[in-house]
DNA sequence: AATGAATGAGCCTTCATTCAT
DNA sequence: GATGAATGAAGGCTCATTCAT
């Protein structure tokens, strides 16, 4: 026996695999057998393991990374202007990086088009958090006049802007080949947003 | 027989069926079978009037609503902010109106998540063009100093704002189950996009 | 298309296969897959034809020869204990006939030993009726004395005597392996539970 | 570790275990896990102990009291017609009592509708003798004027109307879900059985 | 000696598709 | 031209068993 038991490491492989297929195929379109054959498992493992394909999506979703970004925002010693260029910025690479971690963002993306038992749980832990957050830095940028049905509006204004690179990138491949999700890119991208943003904001923070 | 022969209202039958269910469950989780069942048609009609599943998506997609939308847009007699705010709003309606005219919407969402043999069709011949006039309407306002990669990502901000109500609704429905789209909020939401951009918009075209 | 239609034909092979099986193997231990390849058909053809493995334990249980037994004895103009002998002897040819009539007795015998979703019809379609007409029959014969208890353990008594021979015919083939279920053997076996049980009755029903 | 093993005490809780899930859910019904689970074991303790599934079955059974109500019985100083009464009563208590000692007549009963490798093992050691008992003692009633086949016959009454009891439980569920086989119940079936059969053995015993 | 992990065959069911009529 | 019936591949899952430790 390792230091960390095989079972650990089956356990993570698997973990690692439904990401993979999930954000790739959405939850119906995953199959078992595929994830085991990418984790080297037998097709036996996700209910060895986890009980069901459901189960297996429920220990998949974790949302580390998020939660991250919110406190580092929420620590940064800036204008509240400045912490949500800051949070626009660093929610775009976690949307746009082709990195494994924004798998989760993938998976979250698929529910949305098709709610399976999973969704419950990511708009618990993940999505609800989020916007709670984004609200309450929207506030302090528009004040207190304006309404909570309007503030929500600006907190999803922004949340839509941000998300459309994601969800739509299907299309903007198809329309822009050329298009490459660099650093550079997602900067320009996030400076657009913030910029935009802004401005739609104190419009509304003055006049509500 | 008819003038129209059985075949073809068997068709349209067919196609309409296939709009709601696809709307409903996507491309994937729909069944031939339940597209059938709601046209009263044989489960082998689909393969015999349009070969495949594939191909009954194929020709159950059409963007007659999205086109005229924009022709009615273009005939306005107003300025470019006034046509823009038409604009939000009718494509509001559209997105977010539970009849039926709006399926086509919700099919290209879902395919969008998750692209099928379908997606270049649409992007084709209902998103490229889509994508065309917001860029020229937006044009119009921020004016000829914007570059085309900055212009682009105005129209992206605006788009994003309002799909962002339609492809999030299975979470708002969670995070706020009071929450209904009737006409009121809809013009609500279409209004507070429709200022959030223009200031947005303006203040692009100063800077630029 | 002939006169029965060719679905008809694969429901009844799809029907008797299926009598076979669960009656050898029990309803838990039998195959869709050996059912349908017992009778020329698809795997998929029992999902057709009858929703399922429960539908098809639903469709093949039938009670005919059952019933026409005790319409039968009814029917016969003698005292009611020369039925009781009549009736003893029929359902003794019925229960130990190796012919596929029988193949109920053994369905039925599965699932006294291993209920599944089909014992609730068997019950109420087959052994409650069963149950009534062995105790009217008894009536006549021990009258009014008797309790209803008393009466119902009397039936107990000979359908217990009956039965013994079918569902304990493993054992006793191990027992007796030269046994075999002849027609004068059955005689036997009925005229000796008829002699026994008549004599059972009369003295209970005198000393009641 | 003490006199007696830990591995003998896993061994122990195995076979009781096994007994418990065996007579609850017949032999292909029952679940290596389920009895490993019940036994506080591993799953692969059945295997290591006993080879396989069929194995556990083989030395879960014994038939230890079903012998001493025999031999208790023969040890009776009482006329054989008294000692048929006490049999019956003490062989219903086995079968119907819902203590842990019954679960082999469980067992045994769902051997006969499926029977399994377990099978021959119960007919030589348990089912035989208690054949043969009953025989010997029904001889004693009968006298030498009855042949063998008849004899055999009788002691198949007395069985047959015992063991319906048992076999038929889940339909008497159905038709008297009022019935409890309690003390008192159990005595009253039995004194029906015995007064029943001691009549009809008299008889042929006579007329023989 | 005893176990947790892993195996692969097999279960029922659903699916888009094809075929004979 | 159009259909009801049939197909076979694949789905998630459960099972008794085996293997490395």
């Amino acid at each position: 026996m390792s230091i960390v038991g095989a079972s650990e490491q089956t356990r993570e492989r698997l973990l690692t695999a439904a990401r993979e297929v999930f954000s790739e195929c959405g939850f119906q379109g995953a199959t078992v057998r595929e994830i085991c054959r990418r984790a080297g498992a037998n097709v036996a493992a996700v209910s060895y393991h986890f009980g069901s394909k459901d189960g297996l999506l429920a220990e998949a979703l974790h949302f580390e990374s998020l939660r991250l970004l919110q406190e580092a925002n929420a620590c940064a010693a800036a204008c509240p202007e400045v912490r949500l260029g800051l949070f626009i910025r660093d929610f775009m690479h976690m949307l746009l990086d082709e990195n494994n971690a924004s798998s989760q963002c993938r998976i979250m993306a698929r529910e949305l088009a098709d709610p399976s038992p999973g969704l419950d749980k990511i708009v618990r832990e993940a999505i609800a958090p989020l916007h709670d957050f984004l609200a309450r830095l929207v506030r302090e940028i528009v004040g207190d006049k304006v309404g909570d049905a309007e503030l929500r509006r600006c907190a999803y204004s922004i949340l839509g802007q941000c998300s459309f690179y994601h969800h739509s990138h299907p299309v903007l491949q198809r329309l822009h080949p050329e298009l490459r999700y660099d650093s550079k890119e997602i900067e320009a991208i996030a400076k657009h947003i913030a910029d935009f943003s802004l401005h739609g904001l104190k419009y509304l923070g003055k006049t509500a």
